[in-house]
DNA sequence: CCCCCCCC
């Protein structure tokens, strides 16, 4: 298709413009030329083109007809089919303005849009189409523009093809779509985090063949792409209408009901599998054809529907507007505007101006922050070939301190487990030269007295030697079965002014000097061998390592202050801990706000018990991390200090990267209360004055899903395929985790919970009023503990997925309603305090982008083994349609302004 | 002389 721009490979198109138009909505105006007719506003966004253009004057939207596309002057050809338009998408504006009417100014809800624009079925002439990957990509056009919408389903094929389809056959039946018009089934726009919308049709249907002279004249000129207008960052899927087409400019009124010049759709809606003469293109175990993409409509009968209904036809009389919004009183054209959205350019290169997420639209952080590291993830649009990057969003709060100098800001020596208690009393205490001993405090003069080399002089040829340092780190004992039987052993990290290195107590040493030895204090140490450090095991500054037996000297020494315990420069925020490499071990400060019980785990090598307990910590930067203590570690926050939500130093943790970031402690990880230093008391200042008064953090890792820098996403295709490619034994135990970006096209309301067991889980039967039993465990309790478990359908550009969400991670989709709240709102037929009934809540969750964390696995039900998807957790990616139809419904504003129509 | 670092 030499005239048409190359495709880049993810439908990646197109926003056919969506924007909003007074059109029939509009009142007879005075001031209204007689050129305004159905197809001004479309122009009014979508630039000179095409349609009779309204007069200059009645045009003025200065600023914005520059940004937009070249756009060719040609009217469609007049031999044009009349259904093909574009239009269908801006319908949707029409009927969402006046639903928004017609509920008193308020937003209408994603579901509501959705029913306004069944059926979604617009008919568009196919130019070119190809099938890559699983998809259909069809090029269609309605005469004047242009754009590539995908679908997952096959093209038609000839019959005699082979069964399955070879890529040969579906290729060819591709390219036999160019010269159809076809009707494209359930649609839907999305907006990729770079700001790519995508437009998706789950089914096409080829309604006419004949119109391959009028697709090759329009492949060999130049037309232009269709353009959205720039929306908001976080843009959003918007279900276009499709009300019958009303291409070309017709001359029936303005406010007359739409001329229905289409029978109604010959196929099935759009909820049943299409019945196209091929299967569609099955994924592994997940992409039957949706069952119930879209309930049916049931759309209260006032409500206007924009193909059956006329749409209101807003007498200027009527009474002020009742929207949120300053009321629009537009007394002129050149009035100071009083919308709060300035009169907008429709160019992609303004939507990459307005790039700055979370400023230009007040977006939560959160999903600022998801998106700014989803953009580091290109693999998500593989051969998206713009450059813009929207700049990454600067961690708030975030500080640097390798910066930092030393000395004043280091964290002054602990003496102990309670260092807190005598805080800051060693800083006086004069440093001493290395190599003069002092004298003891109490005229004892240690065996240290002769003299010691300071750590980082230490070397296999340093013949006989004492060293003064401080154990920075005692590790756990660690019992070992080696080459010459078993044995115990533990490691200390120790440090001086200047230099640490990294020693071992073996078998009798350990019994010798465990109990002896304390963290934090200062010993002098003699007789231990040097040999060179393994690097691959041991990561001290230092090329040797150490070894301590039970004839080995160590003597406490009488001062340490002059030993710092940690350089502030080692220290990372808990932002920073995001930057961090997976299995990269960091220390850092923070408070302790929250703590789960100890529990035991089961290792699953040895099959021993271990002690756990996770705690979830926050700095300044506002965001919470889970950190996992294990074993004897757990002891070293008890419960009586965890309540208190403490302030910790946590040195040498690993970076782990479960939903996210996470930490865990390792055997020579030091936990210590309320440490001492600069950072320590940057940390206790803000928890103080405003940390504490903080009910909750957005969480970096645990509950709540943020995708790490290193997170790779898969696509809904890759989550299923490698699912099914799994290895059986995974897929039966742990199952096989993915992270993904969909969009949550709608969860099931039937059956939705489950009236599970408090002990065990299990499903408890009501045996007599306010009596369950559960004939697993026999427990009977008054009410059983109602569990979410809901049936999500995802989407994305490669195809669908049906997940199930269980438990409490379900109620993030709900409103963060409980299950029993749900359930009681379907049983009484009430309402909540928001005044939602139960399928309101279900309709809100529809339509939203999120990164889902999905594991697969094999389960079995009635005997039959398939591989289940579950959705372990999600992070919500954008805000909601509805507040996007705000932000159009402004837009409408403004253009109203602009075109001179009083706004009723 | 160890060198494991875990669980959902």
């Amino acid at each position: 298709m030499p005239p048409l721009p190359p495709y880049h490979g993810t439908a990646e198109c197109s926003e056919v413009n969506s924007s909003f138009s007074s059109r029939e909505n509009a009142p007879p105006h005075s001031s209204r030329p007689p050129a305004y007719n159905d197809h001004s506003s479309y122009q009014l966004f979508h630039g000179p083109s095409s349609y009779s253009r309204p007069p200059s004057s009645a045009h003025p939207s200065a600023g914005s007809s520059e940004h937009r596309p070249e756009t060719s002057s040609e009217q469609p050809p007049p031999d044009f089919p009349p259904e093909i338009s574009f239009a269908f998408l801006v319908k949707f504006a029409d009927a969402a303005f006046a639903l928004q009417q017609q509920k008193g100014g308020a937003c209408p809800s994603a579901q509501e849009l959705l029913q306004l624009a069944d059926p979604l079925e617009p008919c568009l002439l196919c130019l070119a189409a190809l099938h890559a990957k699983k998809k259909t990509i069809i090029t269609v056009s309605d005469g004047v523009s242009w754009c590539r919408i995908a679908s997952t389903q096959l093209p038609p094929l000839p019959p005699g093809s082979s069964d399955p389809p070879t890529e040969e056959d579906l290729n060819a039946a591709a390219l036999a779509l160019s010269g159809c018009i076809v009707r494209l089934g359930n649609i839907s726009i999305t907006r990729t985090p770079r700001g790519k919308h995508i437009i998706l049709a789950r089914a096409f249907q080829v309604i006419s063949q004949n119109c391959q002279a009028l697709a090759e004249r329009l492949q060999t000129q130049r037309r232009p792409e269709v353009v959205f207008p720039s929306l908001p960052e976080g843009g959003h899927t918007a279900p276009p209408s499709s009300s019958p087409p009303s291409y070309p400019p017709p001359s029936y009124p303005s406010s007359a009901p739409h001329p229905s010049s289409h029978p109604p759709p010959s196929y099935p809606s759009s909820s049943a599998p299409h019945p196209s003469s091929h299967p569609p293109p099955s994924y592994p175990s997940s992409s039957a054809p949706h069952p119930s993409s879209h309930p049916p409509p049931s759309y209260p009968s006032s409500a206007p529907h924009p193909s059956s209904h006329p749409p209101p036809s807003y007498p200027s009389s009527s009474a002020p507007h009742p929207s949120s919004h300053p009321p629009p009183s537009y007394p002129s054209s050149s009035a100071p505007h009083p919308s709060s959205h300035p009169p907008r350019a429709f160019s992609r290169d303004e939507s990459v101006r307005n790039a700055p997420f979370r400023q230009a639209t007040g977006e939560p952080e959160a999903a600022a922050a998801v998106r700014g590291e989803l953009r580091q993830f290109p693999g998500q649009e593989p051969r998206c070939t713009d450059t813009r990057q929207a700049p990454a969003v600067p961690p708030a709060g975030h500080q640097l301190y390798g910066q930092q100098s030393r000395g004043a800001d280091d964290l002054q020596a602990p003496a102990g487990p309670q260092r807190h208690q005598s805080s800051g009393s060693h800083r006086s205490t004069p440093y001493p030269a290395a190599g003069q001993p002092q004298q003891g405090q109490h005229g004892l003069r240690p065996m240290g007295a002769e003299s010691f080399i300071p750590l980082k002089d230490l070397t296999a040829y340093v013949a006989k030697w004492t060293i003064r340092a401080r154990v920075d780190v005692k590790g756990d004992i660690r019992k070992y079965n080696g080459a010459r039987g078993p044995g115990q052993l533990f490691n200390v990290e120790l440090k001086d002014k200047d230099g640490e290195i990294r020693a071992t107590f073996f078998n009798a040493a350990v019994d010798k000097w465990y109990n002896i030895l304390q963290e934090g204090k200062v010993y002098y140490f003699r007789g231990g061998s040097v040999k060179p450090k393994n690097p691959r095991f041991n990561h001290t500054r230092h090329d040797y390592e150490l070894t301590f037996d039970e004839k080995s000297s160590i003597v406490e020494a009488e001062s340490g202050a002059d030993i710092p315990s940690i350089s502030r420069a080692d220290l990372v925020d808990i932002r920073g801990i995001e930057e961090k490499e997976v299995n990269s071990t960091v220390s850092l400060i923070a408070i302790v706000h929250d703590y789960r019980p100890i529990q035991s785990i089961t290792i699953k090598s040895t099959g021993q018990q271990k002690p756990k307990r996770d705690v979830f910590l926050v700095d300044e930067g506002g965001r919470s991390l889970v950190l996992t203590l294990w074993g004897e570690k757990t002891e070293t926050l008890p419960e009586e200090q965890l309540c208190q939500k403490p302030l910790v130093l946590l040195k040498s943790v690993k970076v782990g990267d479960w939903n996210g970031r996470k930490l865990d402690s390792q055997g020579n990880t030091r936990v210590e209360l309320f440490p001492d230093g600069n950072r320590a008391a940057e940390v206790q200042d803000w928890w103080n004055q405003e940390g504490s008064r903080r009910g909750s953090f957005a969480s970096l890792s645990g509950g709540g899903l943020a995708v790490g820098r290193k997170e790779i996403l898969k696509s809904l295709e890759q989550v299923a395929q490698e699912a099914a490619q799994a290895e059986a034994a995974v897929l039966s135990d742990k199952g096989v985790y993915a992270t993904s970006c969909a969009l949550l096209e709608r969860i099931g309301d039937d059956r939705f919970s489950w009236p599970a067991c408090p002990d065990c889980r299990k499903k408890m039967n009501e045996e007599m009023p306010r009596c369950w039993q559960c004939p697993s465990c026999r427990k009977q309790c008054e009410q059983p503990n109602h569990t979410y478990m809901l049936n999500l359908s995802l989407m994305d550009l490669t195809g669908s997925l049906r997940c199930s969400c269980i438990g409490e991670k379900a109620e993030e989709f709900m409103a963060n309603t409980k299950a029993e709240t749900v359930l009681l709102l379907a049983e009484h037929r009430a309402l909540d305090e928001q005044g939602r009934s139960f399928q309101d809540i279900f309709a809100d969750a529809n339509l939203e982008e999120w990164i889902f964390r999905i594991c697969s696995k094999y389960d079995s039900w009635m005997d039959e083994v398939s591989i289940k998807q579950r959705v372990v957790a999600a992070a919500p990616l954008f805000r909601r349609v509805g507040e996007q139809t705000q932000h159009r419904l402004d837009f409408v504003r403004t253009a109203f302004h602009h075109l001179n129509i009083p706004l009723p």
